[in-house]
Formats: C-alpha cells, structure tokens, sequence
DNA sequence: GGTTCGGTCATTTTT
DNA sequence: TGACCGAACC
C-alpha cells in the first residue's frame, strides 16, 4: 500500500530522470475538447470519447497533466480500467510523459483496486488475508455441486443460469434474504437457498470469487468509516476508463472513493457499452450528469483512426438505435476506400473470400498480416476460417476469451500453491486430494465433507482428520497422506521461492512422476507446461502475488505475441483494439444479430453497438460478409442478410458478390409458393448455371413491409416479420409464425405473404 | 476407479 | 457437428 508522506515525495523528485513539462507540452496536439479535458481543473468530469477519439490520450495526458502541473502526488491518483492490458498502456504511457514517479499511481482495474483495498482491510469483513479468488468457472462448479447437494436437479435448471442470478443479486447488493424477499416464487426460493449455502462455503473457504471482490471492497468501506475515509481522502483524483461498463457496485465503489475531493473524471462511451449481459449498466454513464449536477462533459467527436467511409458506415448503423444519444463522429482523414461487401455461398464460401481479401490486403496495400483481422459473432464460427487460412498457409491467431492457465496439470499444480497460501481452500482441496490418485473415492468425499460440517470447518481442513470422519482402509491412508504432503510443502514454502515452490510441488505431489512414467508426447507437452509455469512463478515475490496476478488476468494479452499473424476474434474481444484492416464475417440475421437478441428491443440495441464496435476497430479497409446458409449445430440452416448489412448505405460501399443468375425458366410455371424451399433460393442453390430469366414480380415486395409487421401466409398462417434482406424481386423476409417450428425464409416477390 | 456410450445442448465474457 | 456429462459397464 503506498501511503502517502513526504519522504516519499522527496524519493520519487530525486530519481525522476522525466523532463519539466510545461502545459504547452502536454495539450499542444490537441483538439480543443481534448484540451478541455485535460486540463479541466476539477469536479466530476464526464468525458463522451466516440470510438477513436483520442481516449486514451486524453486519460494519460491529464494524469500527466495532474502530477506535472497540479503537483498532485501520485499515490494521489486512482485510474481505473476493465482490462490488465489497459491499465498497463496507462502506466507506460504516463511513464513515457512524466517518468518513475507513475510508478507510484494506483492505476489498477476495478478487481485488483478492491483485492488491493481488502488484502490490506482484510479483518473489517472477518477474512484472512490470504483468501483465495474463485474464478467463475469455480463459482460454478461450487453453485452446482452446493445444487447436487440439495438433490436440485441440474439438467432441469442449469447451475450457470443460477450463478447468473446470485450474480445478479450480488450486482444489485442483495443478500440472500433480500433477494428471496423480492417476491414470493418457488425458483427464487430456490436459488436464494443456493445462494445463502454459496455464500456460506465462499466464506468458511476463506475465498470470494470475482463479484465478491466487488461487492465486498464496497461493504468493507462502509463498514468501516476509518478505513474509508482514509482512502477518500488519499485519493484526490479518481479516474476511470470504460464508464459505460461499469456495474452498479463499481458505481457504487467509484462514488465512494471519490466522495471527499469530488474529483471524478469518467471516460467513456454509451455506444460501445456491450456487455449488459454482465450486469453493465449505461445508466451509470448517461444519468452521470444528473448524478453529479455541476459535471462538466465534453464530446470528442473527432476520430483519428478510420477514414469517413468507415465512420459513415458506423454512424448510420448506430444511429438506428433509439435509446440513444445522438453523436457524429467524423474525421478529417478523407473518404478511403469503399467497403467491400460479399455475400458467399455458405460459410466456407464466405471463408475462402475473407482469404482472398486478406491476401489482397497484403499485395495491393502492404499491410502486414499483423496488421489485419477478423471478426465474428461466436467462437464457433472461428473454426471454418481457421481451416480456410490454414488451408491458404495464410499465418493467423485466435484470439479467445480462454484462460492460459487453464490446463488441467497446471490447474493442479496452482491447486496445491493455493492450498499453501489459503488452507481453507476447499476448491483447490477437491481439485487435488485425490491428483494423483490416492486411493480416494466419492464415499470419503462425503464423509470428509460431512466431518466438515459437522464441526463448522471448511473441507481443506478436515483431511488433517481422516480417521475422525470414519475413513478406513485405502482412503484413511491416502488422505493422511496428503495432508502430510501439504504439511511438507507448507513448511518448505517459507524459504522457497514462487518458482522453486512450483517445482517442488510437482516433484513432491507426484504429478511429475506420473507425467514422466507416462512418457508420451501429451505428457512431454505437460511437463513443459509445468515448466512454464514454474518459470513464470519466477517473476514474482511471494506465492500469493503470483496466484492473483493470474486470477486476475485473461488471456487476451496474447495478442501482443501475434507478431506476423492475422487476428482471428470475437467482437467483444476487439473492442478497444484497431486495425488497419478489418473483415467483419456471419452478417446475417439470427447471427449477427444473435438469435436471442431477435425478440428483445434492448438485446438487439447492444448487439447493434457491438456492430458498431466492430465497424470502428478498422483503420483504412473494411469488408462485410455473410453466408446464405450455414451449418449450425450439424444442421444447414438458410439465413437472411443482417439487418446491419443493410443499415451500412449502399453507396458507401462495393458490392463484390458474384451476381446469382435469377430464377431458370423452367421453374416460373411452378408454383413455389413455399412448400417449404424458399432454402434453396436463398442459397441459389435452386437456380441452374444455364439460361437467365427475369423474376416475375408479384408486388409483394412493394408492400412496404418491415421489421416487427404481422402478416399471414397462405399455408403458415400468422406470423410477424423478424428480419428482412435485399431489394426488388430479391428481396426476402425472415418469418416467425405462430405455429410451427422456426422461422421461415420468404422470397416477397413470389411469396403469397399478406399485411395483417 | 476407469472407460465407454448415449443423450443433451448449444452467445458474447474485460475480471 | 462436437463437446460435455452422467449412467452403465468393465
């Protein structure tokens, strides 16, 4: 903790090798309202930053601003950020303005500013300070065995969804009782019940997962006054990136720790605010003026990142969003290039074209692999184009959400570290009582488990009494063994270093031996895992440091090893990324828009801005495709143009789909009337190569038809429209009737689809 | 206690 | 289609 005092002041003014800046240094290359922002002198300060608009810029310039020219300490200063990765680009650039002295800012995410507030205020809530983070995949593995426990039934009601509700309850500052309190009703009852017994384990563990650290920091400053107020008080100014991300209890910590100097600048952006499904809420961001009424807000509308083409392109999609403030971006690069759009075949069409577009990047532009990517909906769509660029010898990465610690013999070997640190752990104690195998079975589970209750102790810590809790035979022995292995390592663990420590605990646990016996190239790989680890474990001081720093960090951070390779990634991932050139893949209704976001007016306004954020992240090139059919879930299923496709103007962009022949001759006597393979003219699949014939036009499509319209089909019967594509005679609709199975795809020209 | 087979179910996920 | 999980089996 670094608190702040005058010998520390001295400390950081001696060694501080940074140049005097003066003001004219700091604001000279900016816009006005970049200016304003920066050197804004105090008070709540909402800064409206578009996509590109010099955020970052902004946000380390008036750090910088606030030490150089304010003289603010900067122990004195809380920047806070969503992403590791951000906070790490704050630091170095800060760095780069004002030298070492940044080393001393608390410029944090929101989870390790609360961890760092409750590793050193531990006591107030009744933690040791030790205590173990879960991760979600742990909170849910807790929720569904506490689940199983109750004999609830997890097929019925999947454990996920109840986590998202504790979570939820949890976002809202709703105790367990609170929560059943709400209103009388048998699933709630239920999940209050898992609730409070969640709650309980989290706490005899001796653990919090990653809302509690949240919520928790929030309680432990109300709780206690002292410790608040000396935070307040410390923190003269309080920062923080992404605001339109932020939960109510980060809300909450915000306005708590800013409370005393009132200095709060928050940065952000309504329009890239996509991640409601994780309890963000953009009311934090556009009641902040009404929350603080003497805020200041500027706009930055300037982009400095892609040409106007493409920000026409994202303003036009954005602006169909009806809750909504307006805002222009717009930049002083020129017009660009065209957006390229293609419509392929089927996914691997589309896939192959992606590969000629990235490859025409690179011939006819220069741009570097490196410089490109690739975006879509789902992870699952990543698997077509990762064959295509195989295929291709086209060098690419992925980018996924995936922990990188999160193979099975490193989860283990962190497992036993963890026990080390927190001996409560019941997670890490189930994970690895019995790796490698002791002997121990689901029977001694449940009398260990049972002895823990009983005598209010937590499950790591019953294995100190096997015979106790009735063990007999094998599973005696192999739990004294183990916890005599805790017991070694324990005692080792004081003079060992993270790293050695590691070593030592694949050696002694017998995780190594087994790998080693096994001998096959798996195995090898594991051991080399383990290795890594250790090395990695390395870095740090003390065990504890090393096991936060990886439940606080995802994986994205890879990204910055893609030297050389094209970027394979989901949009939520880009966000907060540019390329120079971008292909956006799967835009087609029911992908992009995501299917459940099809029947609610909010999910599809967050899918639309995450449109938006993918339409932004291009620098110079951006192209569009999507897929008449696709396979999903082993089936083809037929698709319809997203609706994004079509909010980007035409005239903005080059349509580079090869023309589908239209409708053979042969077929206009036929009645196509939908005997259910309007598929295969949406795929064009039904159409021969040989002659051409206009399509008869049936006036259907002059209609005047759009989204949300009831109409009736001959055959279907009532249905309302849910998505609508091309023009003329080409124009189709996506149709959801009443009865029946899904939707249905419908060419308007030949359809006989009525108005209702 | 480990394997295999069949049934189920499929967003996004900064921490 | 494929990944995952639990029951049934060895």
């Amino acid at each position: 903790m670094s608190q702040g005092s005058f010998g520390d002041a001295e400390l950081w003014g001696d060694q501080s090798p940074a140049p005097r800046l003066d003001v004219a240094r700091l604001t000279e290359d900016l816009t006005e309202p970049q200016r304003l922002a920066v050197t804004h002198p105090g008070g709540p300060l909402l800064v409206v930053a578009g996509a590109g608009s010099g955020k970052t810029r902004v946000l380390t310039r008036r750090v910088a601003y606030l030490l150089e020219v304010d003289r603010v300490a900067p122990w004195e200063i809380l920047a806070i950020t969503f992403t590791n990765k951000a906070a790490d680009e704050m630091k170095r650039r800060v760095a780069e303005l004002v030298g070492s002295r940044s080393e001393r800012m608390w410029v944090q995410t929101f989870h390790s500013a609360c961890l760092r507030l409750l590793r050193s205020n531990a006591g107030v809530l009744g933690f040791d300070p030790g205590f173990t983070i879960y991760d979600s995949d742990e909170s849910r593995s807790e929720v569904e065995r506490i689940m199983k426990d109750f004999g609830i039934d997890v097929k019925a009601t999947k454990p996920r969804s109840v986590l998202a509700a504790i979570s939820g309850a949890k976002n809202a500052m709703l105790s367990p009782t609170a929560y059943m309190e709400i209103d009388a009703d048998p699933k709630r009852d239920m999940i209050a019940k898992v609730y409070q017994r969640y709650e309980d384990c989290l706490r005899r563990a001796n653990a919090m997962d990653f809302d509690d650290l949240l919520l928790n920091a929030v309680r432990m400053l109300q709780k206690d006054p002292a410790v608040r107020e000396r935070y307040q008080e410390q923190f003269r100014h309080v920062l923080v990136d992404e605001f339109q991300d932020t939960n109510g209890v980060q809300n909450q910590l915000v306005e708590i720790l800013s409370a005393h100097h009132g200095n709060i600048c928050v940065v952000g952006d309504a329009d890239q605010s996509i991640y409601r499904f994780r309890a963000a809420d953009v009311r934090n961001i556009l009641q902040f003026s009404q929350r603080y009424p003497d805020a200041t807000t500027i706009l930055l509308e300037e982009n400095f990142r892609s040409t106007q083409t493409i920000l026409d392109a994202a303003n036009a999609v954005i602006d169909r969003n009806e809750s909504r403030i307006p805002k222009n971006l717009f930049t002083q690069r020129g017009r660009g290039d065209k957006i390229r759009r293609y419509a392929g075949e089927d996914e691997y069409d589309e896939g192959r074209w992606v590969i000629s577009e990235l490859r025409r990047f690179r011939n006819d532009y220069n741009i570097e692999w490196r410089e490109m990517a690739v975006f879509y909906r789902t992870n699952a769509q990543s698997r077509v184009l990762e064959e295509q660029c195989i295929r291709a010898g086209v060098p690419y990465r992925v980018i996924s959400g995936l922990r990188f610690y999160d193979r099975k013999e490193v989860k283990d070997a962190l497992a036993y570290a963890r026990l080390l640190v927190n001996p409560r752990d019941d997670m890490a104690a189930r994970r690895v009582i019995n790796e490698p195998r002791r002997g121990i079975g689901a029977v001694a589970l449940t009398k260990l488990q049972s002895y823990a209750t009983d005598h209010n102790i937590s499950f790591a810590e019953s294995v100190n009494h096997g015979d106790e809790a009735g063990l007999s035979g094998k599973a005696a022995s192999g739990v004294r063994q183990f916890a005599g292995l805790l017991d070694e390592l324990r005692a080792l663990s004081n003079d060992l270093t993270p790293g050695i420590m590691i070593e030592t605990i694949a050696r002694e646990s017998g995780i190594l031996n087994e790998l080693l016996a096994d001998g096959s190239d798996e195995a090898r790989g594991r051991i080399e895992n383990l290795g890594e680890l250790a090395s990695a474990a390395a870095e740090y001081e003390t065990m504890m440091e090393f096991l936060e720093r990886l439940a606080l960090t995802a994986d994205s951070d890879q990204l910055d090893a893609s030297a050389g390779a094209v970027s394979l990634m989901t949009m939520h991932v880009a966000k907060g990324l540019e390329f120079p050139a971008v292909v956006i893949t799967g835009l087609e209704e029911g992908m992009f828009p995501h299917q459940r976001a099809l029947v609610d007016q909010a999910e599809l306004e967050e899918e639309r801005r995450l449109c938006y954020v993918g339409i932004t992240r291009a620098m110079r090139h951006l192209s569009l495709t999507h897929a008449w059919t696709r396979t999903m879930w082993g089936r083809r299923m037929d698709a319809i143009t997203s609706r994004f496709w079509n909010e980007v103007p035409e005239e903005l962009c080059e349509e580079c789909s090869v023309v589908k022949p239209m409708r053979r001759s042969s077929f206009s006597d036929v009645d196509f009337g939908f005997e259910g393979r309007a598929s295969d003219f949406a795929s064009g699949r039904a159409f021969g190569t040989g002659e051409v014939q206009e399509a008869r036009t049936s006036g259907a499509d002059k209609l005047g038809l759009k989204v949300g319209d009831r109409v009736t089909h001959d055959r279907f019967g009532p249905g309302v429209i849910i998505g609508l594509s091309g023009e003329g005679e080409r124009t189709r609709a996506f149709v959801r009737f009443d009865q029946g199975q899904a939707e249905k795809q419908l060419v308007l020209s030949i359809s006989p689809l009525q108005r209702l």
